[in-house]
This record gives structure tokens, sequence and C-alpha cells, in this order.
DNA sequence: TAGCTAAATGCGAATGATTTGTATTAGCTG
DNA sequence: CAGCTAATACAAATCATTCGCATTTAGCTA
């Protein structure tokens, strides 16, 4: 019961820190920016912003509100934008500290999504994907980075 | 001398073994799909399907006929598709022997595209990139696979 | 080598996620 | 509470990619 009550108050508290941060990013505090961050806090992504759109948003709010809403907290670093190269983006909510850096593991057909907080060899990668009983395991490694170049420029 | 015939020769020969899996593979040698097996072979990409066409393709050829190659070609393991996140899908030659598997750098400036041969400790991974001279580094990392649910389907 | 047939192409139109223009609405600051 | 803007709704535009269909052509066969 006390374990509960503390499960719960930190929980408040963390969504009232991303309500904060958005404040101190200058957006204002809508009914659709809210709605989003409580529904990314709330429910393990990512989501598209049309899953975010239809699943939780309840209140009538455009899709291109939601879109124009990611890119605006995404901008305030409050949501990481995925992309899984299957023509959709998703969105969930950004932990800046390093501790809850996270992989995905994505089903290629039922396209659910998976948490991997394991973080290893390179090399041995796949074993994670595969210890989950996954089959057919590959993996996207990619880079992004501003080149020399471009930072003289 | 000798020593540029001989990679000369292999050039080719690998050139024609490409050739050959097309053929293995049931698909017709026509104009269009040899003129991007070579491009993707004299040049290291990945390119985008627009790229292909504006750089490479000399004589006249409709875009939607390098998207279906690409199609085919990757149906057939020549070629492989690769999402960067940007809203193009990038093609290469697909080297189905291990030894030559690669990640990317990719600027997010000028889309230019570094290979990245090296395969050490994820946990350093980001190194690849800041020994390059790149900044605001990032990767993206993602599983692929068949889930257990979808197996059992 | 001519002819056959399915596969491939060209061209135009469609698709679908995402973006944008603009008038209207509604946070926030004083 | 008024006023200034940012944010929203709605509709239309964008843009990479796909698709339909008529025409062409690669590769096989006689």
């Amino acid at each position: 019961m006390s374990k509960k009550a503390v499960v719960k108050e930190k929980t408040v508290k963390t969504l009232e820190t991303l309500f904060q941060e958005m404040k101190k990013n200058h957006l204002r505090m809508t009914g659709p920016r809210k709605m989003i961050i409580e529904a990314l806090f709330e429910n393990h992504g990512p989501f598209t912003a049309e899953e975010i759109h239809k699943k939780f948003i309840r209140s009538s709010c455009d899709l291109a509100t939601i879109y124009r809403c990611l890119v605006s907290l995404e901008q305030a670093g409050l949501v990481r934008k995925c992309e899984f190269g299957d023509g959709f983006a998703r969105y969930e909510l950004a932990n800046n500290d390093q501790s809850h850096h996270h992989h995905h593991l994505i089903c290629t057909e039922c396209k659910k999504v998976e948490i991997v907080e394991e973080c290893e060899i390179e090399s041995h990668i796949d074993r994670f994907a595969k210890k989950r009983g996954f089959t057919s395991v590959s993996h996207m490694l990619e880079f992004f980075g501003i080149c020399p170049d471009c930072q003289a420029a």
C-alpha cells in the first residue's frame, strides 16, 4: 500500500516536471499538448502521430495540430522522434538522462515495439532479439552528426 | 601496370558476377537495371532513387522504372535498402558475405554518407563518429525480426 | 532469324504521411 | 480584464513512392 503510494507520487511528480519543462521552453500549456504528454507518459510507445490522435486524444483535435505539437515538443526536447524505416515517424518521451537510454525491438510483421534496455557488445547485439524469441533478426545502426565541412561552413 | 590490370580484372569479374546473379534470379537484363547495378558498383552510396536517376542514368528512363527496378533488385538480394529517417529510402549494393558488414555515418546537414567499417562495443559506438571530426553525434540502433506471436500465427 | 509471350517500361494519375496557409481562438503577461 | 501572439481548425498543398494500363522488349523457341 505504502509502496503503491510512493510509486503514484513519483509518477505525478514526473508528469509535473514535464509540464514545467514545457513552460521553461516557452510553450503554452494547451489542451492538445497536455494530452500528448500525458499519453506518452502513461503509455510506452513510441507511437505515430495518427496513433496518438486516434487512441489518446479524447476531445476533438485536428491531426495537423498533433503534428505541430510533436514538432514543438521535440524542439523543446520533451519528445523524441524515432524512425524505423517503415514510412511512419514515431514519438516517445525523451528522457534526457543517459540512464534511460534504450533501443527498440520492432516486429516487422505486426509492428509491435519492445523496449531493449541492454546495451552490450555490438557484434553480439542480435542476441537480445533472439533471446526474446524473435526470428529473422537484423538490426539497423546509423550514425548522425555534423561533419567537419559543415562545421567550418 | 600489372597491378592496375589485376584491379581492373577483378572489377570486371565482380560486375559480371552481379549480372550473373540477376540472371540466376530470373531478372531480365534491361538497360535501366544494368545502369543501376553499374552505378552502385562504381560509386559508393547509398543513393536515393532520385539521385540514381539524375546522376547515373544517361539514356532517358522514367523515375517510376528506377523505383520498380530497385524493388526487384532488392527482392533478388542484389541491392539493400537503407533508411536514415529523413524521408528518403537509399540503396546500395548488397554484399552478401558478412565480411562486408558496415554501418553509415550521415551528416545531418549535407546528408553526406561515410562508410563505418568498425564494429565494436555499443557503449563506445559514438567514438567512431567523433574520431572523424563529427559533432552533435548520435546514433540510431533499431532491431527487426519476427516476434513469437507472429511466428505462431 | 522471325515470332511469341510474359516481363518491363513509360506515362500519367493516385496514394498517403506530413506540411503549410490563413482566419479564428485562446494562453499568458501586465 | 485587455491585448498581444502563439496555437488551433480546416482545407489545400507537398512530395516520395506506388499503381494502372497501354506499349515495348528480353529471352526463348521453331
